[in-house]
DNA sequence: TCAAAAGTGTTCTGATTACACCCATGT
DNA sequence: ACATGGGTGTAATCAGAACACTTTTGA
């Protein structure tokens, strides 16, 4: 039962911005500029402001971070221990935001937001906070969400070959797949169908593109 | 990015106690005595106390309400529009449990408890702020999950019958599912076990009893 | 002896895994 | 011509679904 007794904690939403880079799977991270994690690297985040919802928090983010905010978006977990912010009592409620083009992230990356970077999410540098434990819980959450292959869809152009698709899914999952059982997967799933079209320019053959539904 | 600016939101926990019942799932609520919600039905819930973790919060509530907080505890979601409490801007994190034994909780159905009643998900009464939603997300949770029996353990007694475990599992995933192959299914899981114990006393011819691992 | 729940096996289908070679292109 | 990634099929195994009759007990 909730009361209207008003309590000192903080309430923020943190976005793990999510994005396939040359290495694998990467996050998005601002540098922390004050004590006491100075120098640390960050979730993007934000306190929630009193008439605003979580997601709306979440795409305030996004849209100062990335420039837009039409991302997959989805609540990951809230986080409350009560020690997880030195600064005094706070909880976080995770968003992850799926991206296909990290480039266009990187035309923000000038100016003020010099402070962010690309991280591979298995060389994380020194984390703020409990956010090192946060990125750990979405990678995870994105392999148990794999087994439909539609999570993969915001995390890729709106048409790709069957190797950049299996190359992600090869990312989230942790696992090699083989060509011809991948092929068979993806032909059950009927979520993604053939394209005319070719990817051309490539180096070596020209592979066929494929969309989802 | 986090920072100390205090803001004017309520942070509350909310129980969703489950157990199996004489008609199928069954939710434990209390009825709210005050405007603007008056008659109608809560889940169990309290704010959380500066220096208390989000699960803290949860069990103290299960101890209250249940006597008990030794149960299933899981978090479910955490719910936030600026609307869903008509007294003021609240976030309420969800936490589910799951309960064996429904006996235990009726005997604190007493005194000051008198205000605390089972309720069959399928048929809730007027309920408070948006804990018809709730409930509605934490059943459908449940019916995911279930790709592992394991989630099952909680609901059921320390032994019982291949039916108790099948009812449960059918009561869960809104299907009825056929012995035969239901008990292969728990056969190839290896996380249920038959005992040497019969189930007597029952009516009818006795039945063998099982065990979680 | 009857009512009610317990217990039991086979067949079919669809998904998953293992596995190896030729093709089309740019350099 | 060669290096590189694109493209393809078969056989074995396993899980899931459909399906009906006999057994044991208490009343």
């Amino acid at each position: 039962m909730e009361n209207g007794i008003p309590n000192k904690i903080v309430v923020a939403v943190d976005t793990i911005i999510l994005a396939i880079g040359k290495g694998g799977l990467e996050v998005l991270l601002t540098q922390f500029k004050y004590e006491p994690y100075e120098g640390r690297w960050a979730l993007p985040g934000a306190v929630v402001g009193v008439d605003e919802s979580l997601e709306e928090t979440a795409k305030r983010i996004l849209v100062k971070r990335v420039g837009d905010s039409r991302l997959h978006l989805e609540q990951l977990y809230c986080f409350g221990n009560p020690d997880r912010d030195a600064r005094g009592r706070s909880i976080s409620v995770a968003y992850f935001a799926l991206l296909s083009e990290k480039e266009k992230v990187n035309n923000h990356l000038t100016g003020q937001y010099l402070d962010m970077k690309w991280f591979d999410t298995k060389h994380l540098p020194d984390m703020a906070f409990d956010h090192r434990k946060i990125i750990g819980v979405a990678v995870e959450k994105l392999a148990y969400k794999l087994d439909e292959i539609e999570i993969i869809r915001p995390l890729l152009p709106t048409k790709f070959t069957l190797s950049e698709l299996q190359r992600v899914y090869e990312i989230l999952s942790g696992k090699k797949i083989d060509k011809r059982n991948f092929i068979k997967k993806v032909k059950n799933d009927e979520t993604v169908v053939l394209t005319t079209e070719m990817k051309t320019g490539g180096a070596y053959r020209p592979a066929k593109l494929f969309k989802f539904r």
